[in-house]
DNA sequence: AAATCGGGGTA
DNA sequence: TACCCAGATTT
């Protein structure tokens, strides 16, 4: 259907929305899918170079499906939560087992892929094959809510479908991929966060927010609550320039990520006999500087305890998997931010860059 | 330091 | 079905 909000964001999209990003070029749905999960986490600025050495290394959903896990997380190193590049590498195994390697283009079938929910689904067969779909990412949800003064946080679920309703009757029967596209758009450039630009807004004489003064009132924010603070310790077991790494299960906390040795107690001995043996190989045991890495819900304190091997040695393994990582030649695995944090300042101490006299 | 984000997992 | 979780950036 067709109304004055969608024609108000239609007409700014021909003037003002963004027309010619990388993902906007022969559009396909495995193109504004890749962006789409991209952008999920990231600004455009940040992502456009990924996205492009993504598409140069994994053209087709195929090359995609048939990469090593590893080499995915590598690429998508730097971007962060891996969990999204891990759905996004089953999702493309997926699409080759049972989908003939062909994008499905059915809503239910697109939303059944890991990684892809009402939202993305609804963005990617608008965007891309311009089925009509609404969607309903970050920036719609502020622009929508402040549009007609939707109370309560978003996060609650009837606050979340107030506004998929709303969504779905503003989207208009044709032009939803030039809608759509406006819409993100909008609410990244025009109804952000802090400081809205109203002034420029096409649908400002429509917004009850503006009316009423009450911009930054919604979307209603998430009750916060107290952090809890957690601490843990890293062994590093270090000889020469390799130090040994585990790939953590892949669920949790930095799933399929390659971690330290870890343990939630300063007494180390028993995680690190069960890896060398006897603690008897170590020449030397230091503490090195403790930091705080903060998650969504906690504080987690990290000490990390380096233990220099006295002679090369290979690692006793009850499960899982891990491998000497050489600091000097890196393999290309996904890292934990603390861990690569960890790994910098031990690269640095190896080899310190040369300082001018 | 706090807020943010869409989807998966779980109670 | 309704909440909680993970992870890193922006404000």
């Amino acid at each position: 259907m067709s109304n004055t909000f969608s024609d108000a964001i239609l007409a700014w999209y021909d003037k003002f929305g963004r027309k010619t990003l990388p993902w906007q070029q022969n559009k396909t749905p495995y193109k504004v899918w890749l962006s789409e999960i991209m952008l999920q986490q990231t600004q455009v600025a940040t992502v456009i170079p990924y996205f492009e050495r993504f598409m140069e290394r994994f053209p087709t959903v195929q090359d995609l499906a048939a990469a090593k896990q590893d080499e995915v997380l590598h690429l998508w190193t730097g971007l962060g939560y891996y969990a999204r590049a891990r759905n996004l590498h089953k999702a493309a195994q997926i699409i080759v087992s049972e989908h003939n390697a062909l994008f499905p283009t059915d809503i239910i079938q697109v939303q059944a892929l890991p990684g892809i929910g009402r939202s993305t689904a609804g963005a990617v067969l608008s965007l891309s094959l311009k089925q009509h779909h609404a969607i309903l990412d970050g920036n719609v949800k502020r622009t929508l809510a402040r549009c007609y003064a939707v109370e309560g946080w978003p996060g609650k679920k009837p606050v979340e479908n107030a506004l998929w309703e709303i969504a779905e009757k503003n989207t208009p029967d044709s032009g939803v991929e030039r809608y759509n596209q406006a819409m993100m758009d909008m609410g990244a450039m025009i109804c952000t966060r802090s400081k809205p630009k109203c002034e420029l807004c096409p649908i400002e004489a429509m917004c009850e927010a503006k009316a009423q003064l009450r911009q930054t009132d919604f979307p209603g924010k998430k009750p916060k609550k107290v952090m809890p603070e957690k601490q843990t310790w890293f062994a590093i077991l270090q000889h020469g320039d390799e130090v040994w790494l585990e790939q953590r299960p892949p669920a949790g906390i930095w799933g399929g990520l390659w971690c330290f040795p870890q343990h939630d107690t300063d007494d180390l001995s028993a995680l690190v006999t069960q890896r060398i043996g006897s603690e008897n190989h170590i020449a030397k045991a230091e503490q090195l500087h403790a930091f705080r890495h903060t998650f969504s819900h906690y504080h987690l304190d990290i000490v990390p305890i380096r233990m220099l091997l006295s002679s090369p040695m290979n690692v006793i393994q009850e499960s899982g998997k891990g491998q000497w990582y050489s600091l000097t030649t890196p393999p290309k695995v996904g890292l934990a931010a603390p861990v690569q944090q960890i790994l910098e300042s031990l690269r640095y101490e190896l080899n310190p860059p040369k300082t001018l006299q």
